[in-house]
RNA sequence: GGGCCCAUGGUCUAGUGGUUAUGACGUUGCCUUCACGAGGCAAAGGUCCCGAGUUCGAAUCUCGGUGGGCCCA
């Protein structure tokens, strides 16, 4: 029935066979509760590497679990290919940039490039045994999330929830786009802190920067008011450097006066403090700096340079001029952005903003509302949302995204919405709904596009369909969960509560289950820019998706696990021993088993498994995977294979044991189960292969989850099986087959032991005596090991005369912790240890022990 | 500088008031016994990061250090 494990023929065949039965479909006219899911979509990148691999299996496991609790679940899966990541991973491939082709080539070129990534993302996900509902597939770009997209924009627009403003905005010179707060990394760089020589009513003012080339962008300098060299410095003028502009001297009690010389430059503008400045003082505004990088006219001598060239043509003029006090080495963080890396800039620009800022509070209240697992990671949200400083920023000077349904009046600039009813539209080449207030027909496009977050904030939406004629809002959302990895908590799982706070004015979904990160052996992340990626579908192809989903359970939820090829071939042992257990049983099945009187063991094992089950639900309804995985994964390989199997094994030759066999149906049978979210090609195929014969269920992965039998754990079993054991390791030790024949055991035992029929059949012992007396053996020491360690220093040359006393006397030194002779003081602890054999008249046996009772064995 | 997380044999890890401190990998020894040598049995290997406190009792709770990681300034 069962020959060789071979994975690589099996998975896809299961693979296939889920897909032709469709086995994870959600079903919309089903009476079951749902369970929905709120999946990540990846972005287009080109690879899936293991550590993708590991948090896909890992909401992979909840789903197949909730599935056997028989809920509807909902496992949709969608692919985030709209927006700046795709752009520049494009941009990589074909070494182009979007600006050297038109917008139109740029984005079929973009177009293309989806369909490829979706394809293969689609394989990957296949392979590694993914179950998520393929018909729900989306992606982020196509008409129906134009339409979400763009609705969402046309309905908070008149609630006031977004506004225009032109506003010192963060942007990338690389990508040439404004981008969010959310959307930066820290970066450390080393850099010098230059002293310059500022003046001030014919005084030097040295003034600390790590940022020359910012000179001409300076519109005031900041004292502390506690600061006593700067007394009287507030309210006068200061005198720029080289460009000998006059600018404001402030106080301000948020200056560092440890840092530098106490006093900040304060430019327009070279970091987020210098906006804030800028805003409360209501500075000039000298912007030095266009979109590209390079300087504008505001930077005189230096214009059309870029911030390279012009820091290190300023800091040589100032050192000609004798302007520079002081440089020293230092490192500071800096912002960037978190797609190339490059540090950002501040500039002054017309965007479109989502205003978060006021809505701190009901924002972090709805995050209050959501189960967080592990449940700090609520914390992570509450203390991103608290420390917030920039309304949402949702425009993007790119060409690949989701259009502004938007024009502007070329006549009164007022601005003009689509209708929902046109939705999705491209103001490019669309025209607006009706002329203007005003009369006019001449109208501008908004040419920028919406940042990505701004569409996949709405996975919930998007995936039930949201205003659709098919949807399912009112079955799916808010869904019961959403699954991703902590790092992108301050965007997609904030952006996301944003959103159905403004829309629906709830959570958009009860629970939060949040990964770690998949790295690498050193605990890495995997960037192809490091080398160290390993793909899921090369470790597939070598070791099966089964072991990688193994490897995957292994991370305790929330917590990043580094990938070691060691740790996937484990899942691959588990594999073969899990066949080989079930090839085992599969040879004694040929019917489906009634009930039958259990014995001692029977109950032990369906006892220990009744804990197990019960253990290992209440982990997953925590989504604890990984503590399940643990528990069941002991329990089958040691109480079920190497005791229970081993022990069972003597009924089931020659006339096979009713009970035995039953036993063997439903504990395999629920271990399957239990592993069957884990491993879920194997046990499928050991499903297919030796129960679907005798159970209904199409799949394993729609039967039930496991119930307990109802019977508790068997003292009296466990103590068998841990006398059968005492015996296996014995005969192990003496290098005997487990079936060698034993002619006869006496077991000392306080407790009575009923039925030892076990004990005889497993070890083949020929008579098993059992008694409540105490052993009465003759002991006879064969031989004695002092501890010449203790007694060398002590005894100097007397030592080997003193060793043999101690071999003496080493019976009465049991009783007597010490006792003299010859002249020498014998200490107990003198022995380093002593072999003793017993003796039942002239019989020599074996003394074991097992918990309370002692083994007695006839050699 | 602030917040969060972590610290257990060589490595990874279980363990939220009483255990002989769990298991895996690695190391060493023994065993091809009719599911499995990708297996079984065993051995060696630990100041449970340090200090103080609470407690009859602390790896576990509290406080303070130290070290590491993540996030944010």
């Amino acid at each position: 029935m069962m020959d060789q494990y071979n994975p690589r023929e099996m998975e896809p065949r299961i693979q296939k066979f889920w897909e032709d039965c469709s086995i994870f479909r959600f079903t919309r006219d089903s009476k079951a509760p749902v369970y929905s899911i709120d999946t990540p979509p990846r972005t287009l990148s080109g690879t899936i590497h293991m550590g993708h691999a590991m948090s896909y299996s890992q909401m992979e496991f909840i789903a197949r679990y909730k599935r056997m609790q028989k809920y509807n679940v909902f496992f949709p899966m969608g692919f985030d290919d709209n927006g700046l990541a795709t752009e520049r991973y494009v941009e990589q491939k074909y070494n182009v940039t979007s600006k050297e082709m038109s917008r139109e080539e740029f984005i079929s070129l973009c177009l293309k490039e989806t369909v490829i990534g979706g394809r293969y993302f689609r394989d990957v996900w296949t392979s590694l045994g993914i179950s998520c509902d393929w018909t729900t597939l989306y992606s982020t770009i196509d008409e129906h999330c134009r339409r979400v997209a763009q609705k969402s924009f046309i309905e908070l627009y008149p609630s006031g929830k977004l506004e225009r403003k032109e506003d010192p905005i963060t942007w990338c010179p690389l990508c040439e786009t404004a981008i969010a707060q959310a959307e930066l990394e820290d970066k450390t760089e080393e850099t010098f802190l230059t002293t310059i020589r500022f003046g001030c009513d014919g005084v030097d003012l040295p003034i600390a920067t790590t940022r020359p080339e910012f000179l001409a962008a300076c519109v005031a300098v900041v004292v502390h008011p506690e600061d006593r060299r700067y007394k009287n410095l507030p309210g006068k003028k200061a005198t720029v450097p080289l460009f000998q502009q006059e600018v404001p001297v402030i106080a301000d009690s948020r200056v560092d006066m440890r840092f530098g010389t106490g006093i900040v430059m304060i430019c327009t503008f070279g970091d987020k403090t210098d906006v804030e400045w800028w805003r409360d003082y209501q500075l000039d505004t000298r912007i030095i700096i266009n979109n590209d990088g390079s300087l504008t006219d505001m930077a005189g001598a230096y214009t059309g340079m870029t911030l390279v060239e012009a820091r290190k043509l300023i800091l040589k003029e100032l050192k000609e001029k004798n302007l520079i006090v002081a440089q020293e080495r230092i490192e500071h963080t800096l912002n960037a952005h978190e797609r190339c890396h490059t540090p950002v800039e501040f500039i002054i620009a017309n965007q479109w903003f989502v205003k978060v800022m006021d809505l701190k509070e009901e924002l972090i209240e709805k995050g209050k509302q959501i189960q967080w697992y592990p449940e700090f990671m609520g914390k992570r949200y509450e203390s991103w949302v608290e420390n917030l400083r920039w309304d949402w920023c949702i425009s993007r000077q790119r060409y690949y995204g989701i259009p502004f349904p938007v024009w502007y009046c070329r006549k009164c600039g007022k601005i003009i919405l689509a209708e929902e009813k046109d939705l999705p539209v491209d103001p490019v080449n669309d025209v607006p709904p009706h002329p203007c207030e005003c009369g006019s027909t001449e109208f501008n496009p908004e040419t920028d596009v919406l940042d990505t977050w701004f569409t996949s904030a709405h996975t919930p939406q998007i995936a039930a369909r949201w205003s659709e004629p098919d949807s399912m809002m009112d079955e799916l959302f808010p869904m019961s969960l959403r699954s991703q990895a902590h790092d992108i908590i301050r965007t997609w799982a904030f952006y996301t509560i944003v959103k159905a706070f403004l829309h629906h004015d709830c959570v958009p979904w009860f629970n939060a289950m949040i990964s770690g990160h998949g790295l690498d052996e050193h605990g890495k992340g995997m960037h192809a820019s490091r080398g160290n990626v390993v793909l899921c579908m090369d470790m597939v192809k070598k070791h099966s998706a089964d072991a990688v989903r193994w490897w995957a359970a292994e991370a305790k939820l929330g917590e990043d696990l580094l990938f070691k090829e060691k740790d996937v071939i484990k899942g691959y042992k588990l594999c073969v021993k899990l066949w080989n257990a079930s090839k085992l049983v599969s040879l004694h099945l040929d019917s489906k088993p009634e009930d039958a009187e259990l014995r001692d063991v029977d109950a032990w094992l369906l006892g220990r498994l009744d804990t197990l089950i019960n253990e290992a639900t209440v982990h997953l309804d925590s989504y604890e995977y990984s503590r399940a995985k643990n528990v069941i994964e002991q329990s089958f390989w040691h109480e079920f294979c190497d005791n229970y199997l081993e022990l069972v094994k003597y009924r089931l030759y020659g006339e096979k044991d009713k009970a035995a066999v039953y036993v063997l149906y439903y504990s395999l049978l629920t271990y399957l189960k239990l592993l069957s979210p884990y491993v879920a090609h194997i046990t499928e195929e050991i499903y297919q292969n030796v129960y679907r014969q005798w159970e209904e269920e199409v799949s394993i992965h729609v039967s039930s989850w496991p119930n307990p039998f109802g019977i508790p754990e068997s003292k009296q079993g466990q103590t068998l099986v841990d006398v059968i054991a005492a015996l296996r390791r014995w005969k192990s030790d003496m290098g005997m087959p487990l079936n060698k024949e034993v002619s006869r055991v006496k077991l000392y035992s306080d407790t009575a032991i009923e039925d030892v029929g076990d004990i005889k059949g497993a070890m083949n012992i020929e008579t098993v005596e059992v008694t409540s007396e105490s052993p009465a053996w003759k002991e006879k020491i064969v031989k004695v090991s002092p501890d010449y360690s203790a007694i060398g220093p002590l005894f100097g040359r007397d030592t080997s005369k003193v060793a043999s006393l101690l071999e003496m006397h080493a019976l009465e030194l049991e009783h007597t912790p010490q006792m003299e002779k010859d002249g020498f003081l014998l200490k107990r602890e003198y022995i380093g240890s002593i072999q003793k054999e017993f003796y039942v008249g002239e019989k020599r046996v074996e003394v074991l022990s097992a918990g309370d009772v002692i083994i007695e064995v006839e050699v």
